[in-house]
DNA sequence: ATGTCGTGAAGGTCACGA
């Protein structure tokens, strides 16, 4: 049996609970993998969660800023947490899970890579030093990955769109933390060292423009559609013709009080 | 391109991160 699974940034879970549940009732999602929870773990709502069908949570959160969850209707059989560069931050927490019982498990890895600060330069940027760390670590972690039976699964906001067809503008964000050489070529050497396949550029193929992010600072989102694709679901190529769908949920950017980024959803066979 | 958000610690607004 095929099942979902969503990606979402959801720029703090307890003020967009409403908005998760609305969510959850259109597209029911059998997994959910949200970043940016922006909430300890004793703060995160459980209960409200359980209460909509996902009674296995994993967390890895913290006070007030980045933040991973997986929520998901059928149980984990493990789950962990790794922390990069050094730092307590929360930044990830992987699932192992069989949906379909075929003694074959999935491991689903939700990350939030740093969004890496204004200025593309490490000498002067901690930040983006930082990005750069974590995204050497991703590819260190990522091509030292024990693939076993099932289905490795990478999904989250990874803060980079590699494409030229992912963002507005190639040539005005060369420059622009996100979308400069050193980051596309960073996660493409991720993607392409680690046998991935970007599942949602196989589905919606470029040169065809997709974005999962536009700014809060614009006057209209929708009519200077000046989005980037920071989002991703990838998965090793040897299972890449398991995900039978994408869709990126380019109307919930209009939904009252939004996120900023919008959920991905993968149909993946069991 | 500096516009808007969310959080936390104040303290009835601001700093910070995005």
């Amino acid at each position: 049996m095929p099942f979902t699974i969503a990606t979402w940034n959801i720029n703090s879970v307890r003020l967009r609970l409403p908005l998760l549940q609305s969510f959850v009732r259109r597209y029911q999602p059998d997994i959910i993998c949200l970043q940016e929870t922006k909430c300890r773990n004793d703060q995160f709502p459980e209960k409200a969660i359980r209460a909509l069908g996902y009674e296995h949570i994993a967390l890895n959160g913290q006070k007030g800023y980045h933040g991973v969850a997986t929520l998901s209707r059928f149980p984990f059989i493990q789950t962990s947490v790794m922390h990069f560069c050094g730092k307590g931050d929360a930044r990830h927490v992987t699932v192992m899970l069989d949906p379909s019982g075929n003694g074959a498990p999935a491991h689903i890895h939700n990350f939030y890579v740093p969004a890496g600060g204004d200025i593309p330069d490490p000498d002067q940027n901690e930040k983006f030093a930082h990005k750069l760390g974590f995204i050497e670590e991703l590819r260190n972690w990522s091509n030292a990955l024990n693939r076993g039976n099932g289905a490795n699964i990478l999904v989250g906001d990874l803060n980079i769109a590699p494409l030229p067809e992912d963002v507005w503008s190639h040539k005005q964000l060369l420059k622009v933390v996100s979308h400069t050489p050193v980051e596309t070529e960073g996660l493409t050497a991720v993607l392409e060292e680690g046998g991935w396949t970007d599942s949602v550029r196989q589905h919606i193929p470029a040169p065809e423009k997709l974005y999962t992010w536009w700014s809060y600072r614009a006057r209209d989102w929708s009519a200077s559609d000046r989005g980037r694709r920071l989002d991703h679901v990838w998965i090793h190529a040897e299972h890449a013709e398991k995900v039978r769908g994408i869709s990126v949920l380019r109307e919930a950017r209009g939904w009252d009080q939004p996120s900023d980024h919008v959920p991905i959803i993968a149909t993946v066979d069991g």
